[in-house]
DNA sequence: TAGCACTGCTTAATCGTTTAAGCTTATATT
DNA sequence: AATATAAGCTTAAACGATTAAGCAGTGCTA
């Protein structure tokens, strides 16, 4: 009970190998086939039930039709969206999906790396974590196709697509200055990412802008690796500092969860003692008492788009990156409602 | 700047290709190769970086060292974690995974099946959906290796390994009785698995078990895909009924976090007004205002144990299918707490 | 009536590895 | 001295598909 091959087809036609490929492939008139063996061909290989060997056809043209999807961390939802997205429009450009994820670890990430360019994977879609640029350097030297997802390297010239985050956080601070909080803290990650900067960024000069001037000691910054002991504290210092915050902004849904979990240990009314936004989406937003306003990033077109952008950089040999960001939309719910209304 | 095949190393060490894959693969004693030359060889392919193309291998070996990974949805949380644990053993045992959601669809489901068995995976791991069990049949009938994960069909003698749904809510229901609660409801899935409905056996022997004559107005089942429409409808006649319930189950993830909404619009009182336990685990039964009682399946066992099962049936053309139920852990929370207490 | 174009097919190389079988020499055995 | 054994290689086929090049045969033109 072999699998059928084109042998097998070619034997019970009488014919060559070559014919019933020609003919398998729709090339029956560049080869000249004649019409009666090209029908007697497919009829025999519908008969057989035919299916192609992938293996043999990837390693004939040196394409194996997947991409590699690296993610910075699977079980953050919006990664896992993200997946799902990518795999849906992979599947619709004729392309299977490996995915891995680095958990935010340089080490992981070179580790999936390395082994899905041994697996031959034909381009990559990458979400990258701190203190990957070498190998994301690597990758533009070897020329192997790919596209930074959310997160960029604004040193290495590279095709990416990205929530415009700096954009992002600067609206959820306006938001939360137009509805009258004036003391306004910020827990963001201990990280050298392009993309937490510009988080932080956008924050600090939200304050700017409406003249509020930007004390130290409301940003905080966590590792990621030690977030559910250092996110504690620094919502303590938040809450007891000379000025105490009136509001927060979390620059992921990592630390959200962490530290919604510990403001309801400390019985924080949301937002009465404290206004919350926070990047990130997720089912447990919704479902906090206070429902948490939050950036929501654009997943479907982000990556659609990255699919579509590594699709035309594998088909052609590439001239200029292409490079987007895309606004992230401010979901205002209760954690944040208007001072005034209270 | 093509990729070193053996035959480079070949050229170099002015041998067969044939002395260069003895070598490289361990076969020098076997094969009878000279030292210094085995030597030599192992040598210039390291200084090649030779790196064996995967594809080749495969195509003659028939392995291709990939499984295929097959998830009901990837949306929820505990299938992302065995998503993750999966990768992780998988890549411990020289293995890659693919993989795909069906969400809770059999034709797309048959679709990811047909795809990666054309991309000829080694074996599957499924977390099957309803009306799959065809498919499942006929993995069997082609000799496909395969473990189900989490849900079986008992018609059909295959390896799996899951959680003991009927053991786990039986125990969620008899906590909430031992709590005081007496008139308990579910909110299951109208689905033809018999996971489900072992889940419903469970909780309704609770009751028997504790002489709580079972209503049927007590059990709703509301459809996957119309979970956000048919959800609100059935808590609402769960708590009007002439025997309103005080404590409600879920039996899954998905209906939990659909129902808390509908129970947080409510403005209802957990666990005053309605106790909870639900299926699955998340941040979000962490993050509710009244943390969430639930059965903890063992995530990490499960996918581990699916992993070695599936690895050893690739190795060897097995005998008797090995079936495994592993006991859920009731994690007490404020959602359930003693009536007697409050 | 050679020359040409066209039709319909086959041959054989190629992608990169693996591996059974075979071919030289050199060494050991009787 | 004749033969067997062993050591150290090479050859070549195979996995399955693709494709450039080539070979007959037919019909047409000049």
């Amino acid at each position: 009970m072999r699998k059928v091959s084109l042998k097998d087809i070619a034997q019970k036609a009488q014919v060559s190998t070559a014919l019933v490929s020609y003919v398998l492939n729709g090339k029956e008139k560049e080869s000249r086939v004649g019409e009666e063996m090209a029908a007697k061909i497919r009829q025999i290989a519908q008969e057989l039930n035919y299916q192609p060997n992938y293996l043999a056809q990837s390693l004939r043209s040196g394409k194996t039709q997947t991409i590699g999807l690296i993610l910075a961390d699977i079980s953050n939802p919006f990664f896992a969206n993200v997946a799902r997205i990518v795999e849906d429009e992979a599947k619709r450009n004729g392309y299977t999906v490996i995915i891995g994820s680095s958990d935010e670890n340089a080490n992981k990430s070179k580790d999936l790396l390395d082994v899905l360019i041994k697996r031959q994977v034909d381009g990559f879609i990458i979400v990258s974590c701190e203190d990957s640029d070498e190998q994301v350097q690597e990758l533009v030297d070897k020329h192997i196709p790919f596209v930074l997802l959310d997160r960029y390297f604004p040193a290495i010239a590279t095709d990416f697509i990205s929530t415009d985050h700096y954009e992002a956080a600067f609206e959820g601070g306006k938001h939360l200055i137009t509805n009258g909080y004036q003391r306004i803290g910020m827990i963001a990650y201990e990280s050298g990412m392009f993309h937490m900067d510009e988080r932080i960024r956008g924050y600090q000069n939200a304050l700017n802008d409406s003249r509020i001037p930007f004390r130290e000691e409301w940003l905080k910054k966590v590792r990621f690796t030690y977030i559910e002991q250092e996110v504690k504290p620094a919502i303590d210092e938040l809450i007891s500092a000379t000025e105490p915050v009136d509001a927060l902004i979390f620059a992921t849904y990592g630390l959200a969860i962490n530290g919604l979990k510990y403001i309801n240990e400390l019985r924080l009314n949301v937002p009465d003692d404290l206004a919350i936004v926070s990047f990130g989406q997720a089912e447990a937003f919704d479902l906090y008492y206070c429902p948490i306003t939050y950036l929501r990033q654009p997943i479907g077109l982000l990556g659609q788009t990255a699919v579509k952008l590594l699709v035309e950089k594998m088909d052609s040999t590439n001239k200029e990156p292409t490079q987007i960001l895309m606004k992230a939309e401010l979901v205002a719910r209760e954690s944040s409602k208007s001072k005034m209304s209270q």
